[in-house]
DNA sequence: CAGTCGTGGGA
DNA sequence: TTCCCAAGACT
């Protein structure tokens, strides 16, 4: 009874399945940890995370007791960072209301913090062989292309478009196999850039194919704009070798981790001013503390491009202490060589390598 | 709905 | 250089 979609695909997969680590086990929690990790992420940047975390934190229990500072530091170089605090929350739901015991269910999976359509199917038929139909980016991709859909994927609607499509192909009996089959082929052969037609077992229905339309499918509108931020950081070295950090609180990029105080100005001439009436940068200039300016670090982010410079100012802790209690306050003293404990964004782990801290 | 949340790699 | 985008979720 079986689709003859569902059949080839699932031959395919079979000659061309990549031994990954998390396709050895039906353990809901490396499952549902591998799916975080690999949201809007690369198999190639997710597997040596994947494999700290296991190692790190064997089972819910052990995530759980964790602090969150630990996780994120764990997580540091993956980006998303909400992620790993939602995976944190969710360990300790987990481990304390619900005694250890993983939701098994899509619908229960799908209460879950920082688990949406995609993760809870993905877990549910991974995990339980649930018929639930996985759609991510590769689903999209296979799909528009076979049946020549010309839904734009950008837009919330279209998740059930194809979830209705997949579903319709999904053997009940192999959910698990038929979902990584989907994801495998689209990750493998139907490529966004130049799939490899020549050698698809889909050549002969393929409407993308047959129509030579494989550039433009699947539709996607929605482009990005990306905002420039001018950063002005301020580091603070004492000379018995302290750094003082700040932990990023608000809603904004890298929250949860650690970086200096910063001056941040809408573009370079107001970052002029913003500098001179600093207040905490004015006062370590009036005491004539020593003072070194970085070059401009460019980073890229999602939506932003920060151009960012350090200025470096040493002096004795007791006079950074008096400056930083009247002028920074939440700034917190880190001994130099306990900064592998914290999490910080890879604008600021760079510049601490590239300048030998 | 439309915007936002990182980072790295490939064309 | 610039653009795209990769096993998405949340607001």
């Amino acid at each position: 009874m079986t689709h003859p979609f569902a059949e080839r695909l699932m031959a395919w997969y079979r000659r061309h399945a990549r031994p990954l680590p998390w396709r050895n086990t039906r353990n809901p929690y490396y499952i549902w940890l591998s799916e975080i990790i690999l949201q809007q992420t690369r198999v190639v940047q997710g597997q040596d995370y994947y494999l700290k975390f296991i190692e790190t934190f064997p089972d819910v229990f052990a995530l759980a007791k964790a602090d969150e500072q630990q996780v994120l530091r764990l997580w540091q170089g993956l980006g998303y960072y909400t992620r790993a605090r939602n995976l944190h929350y969710t360990a300790q739901y987990i481990a304390t209301e619900l005694n250890g015991k993983f939701p098994d269910t899509y619908q229960q999976l799908l209460q879950l913090r920082g688990v949406g359509k995609y993760t809870a199917a993905a877990i549910a038929s991974f995990a339980f062989e649930e018929p639930v139909a996985v759609v991510d980016g590769n689903v999209y991709r296979v799909l528009a292309r076979y049946f020549g859909e010309e839904t734009d994927i950008a837009s919330p609607k279209a998740y059930a478009t194809f979830f209705a499509l997949a579903q319709s192909l999904l053997p009940a009996d192999q959910s698990a196999t038929f979902n990584q089959a989907m994801m495998e082929f689209g990750a493998m052969q139907c490529v966004p850039v130049s799939p490899k037609c020549m050698f698809c077992p889909f050549q002969l229905e393929c409407v993308a194919f047959a129509t030579g339309r494989q550039a433009q499918l699947p539709v996607k509108q929605k482009k990005t704009k990306v905002r420039p931020r001018y950063f002005h950081y301020v580091v603070l070295r004492s000379e018995e070798g302290d750094v003082w950090l700040k932990p990023r609180t608000s809603n904004d990029i890298w929250k949860g981790l650690f970086d200096f105080y910063l001056v941040e100005g809408e573009n370079e001439v107001v970052m002029e001013s913003a500098l001179l009436n600093d207040p905490l940068i004015s006062s370590l200039r009036k005491e004539g503390t020593e003072e070194s300016l970085s070059k401009q670090y460019v980073h890229i982010l999602s939506h932003q491009k920060i151009y960012a410079r350090f200025h470096t100012f040493v002096a004795s802790g007791s006079l950074i202490e008096r400056l930083v209690e009247k002028n920074a306050p939440g700034l917190r003293k880190i001994a130099a060589d306990e900064l592998t404990a914290y999490p910080l964004p890879v604008l600021i782990d760079k510049y601490l390598k590239e300048t030998h801290f």
